[in-house]
DNA sequence: TGCTTAACGATAATGATTATCGATAAGAAG
DNA sequence: CTTCTTATCGATAATCATTATCGTTAAGCA
């Protein structure tokens, strides 16, 4: 078992992804700690997002720009990805899902729903 | 406005799209159509994929790997990606959404729901 | 104060997708 | 039927996000 050292390049990394509310990709990530940070590798910053992923810390999000995004909120949510500016905005899933999809679809013009369930199917689960 | 033409190898990458249940990657669609058209282009299926997304015949489905897959199948539904064993299964939505997600968490072991919605936000549609 | 090894920075490699480019052929017009 | 325009083709180079490599550094324990 392999054991986890909180590094301060670790440390920084995770502490940019809580406090922010947008959904960086590792590229972003790297240019806004590059400033204060100019020691910090790009390497580092993947090597991490994905530790981070792994240890169920940060979220991977696909917005369908062949770029993965990053996200700390860890409660499940739906994003809407504007095709025209690339914003991505969380929509907050609750029990109310078909109401919301209607609000949805009343302020936004939705042309592509993609929903993915990951995880382990019955065949392997055996 | 540029026309389409309905070129031989779009009938055959397309034709290949209806008649596949599994969600294939470019990659995969090539080296099928490969073995019965062995004059075909890697460049050709790249490039009516796209061509026939933005005409909206097929779907790309993101499954978490890096690689893009496509579906014929326009109506929308769910998507279940095994960890596992890579395999791909279509889960319809109906209106029972709900229901269907408890029936989901007890044949499968959900580690990872995705949803994204694509389209124009209220800001970019004034 | 060492020792082990996780993590680092720099950079090369990988691999999926996209762009380029000269050639081909579809479809309209004459 | 012939010519003209241009969408599409095949081949391949380029791009670009991500991952792997490798020698070095430093965390944390003994």
């Amino acid at each position: 078992m392999k054991q986890v050292r909180f590094s301060p390049q670790r440390e920084i990394i995770y502490n940019y992804m809580l406090n922010t509310k947008t959904h960086p990709s590792a590229e972003t990530i790297y240019n806004d700690l590059k400033v204060e940070h100019p020691d910090l590798s790009f390497a580092t910053v993947y090597r991490n997002l994905k530790l981070l992923e792994e240890l169920g810390k940060v979220k991977r999000v696909y917005v369908g720009d062949n770029v993965e995004r990053y996200d700390a909120c860890c409660h499940d949510h739906a994003h809407f990805v504007c095709t025209c500016c690339k914003k991505v905005i969380d929509i907050t899933s609750d029990e109310k899902m078909v109401n919301k999809f209607n609000e949805i679809n009343e302020d936004f013009k939705v042309s592509r729903i993609c929903l993915t369930l990951e995880g382990i199917c019955p065949e392997c689960k055996k």
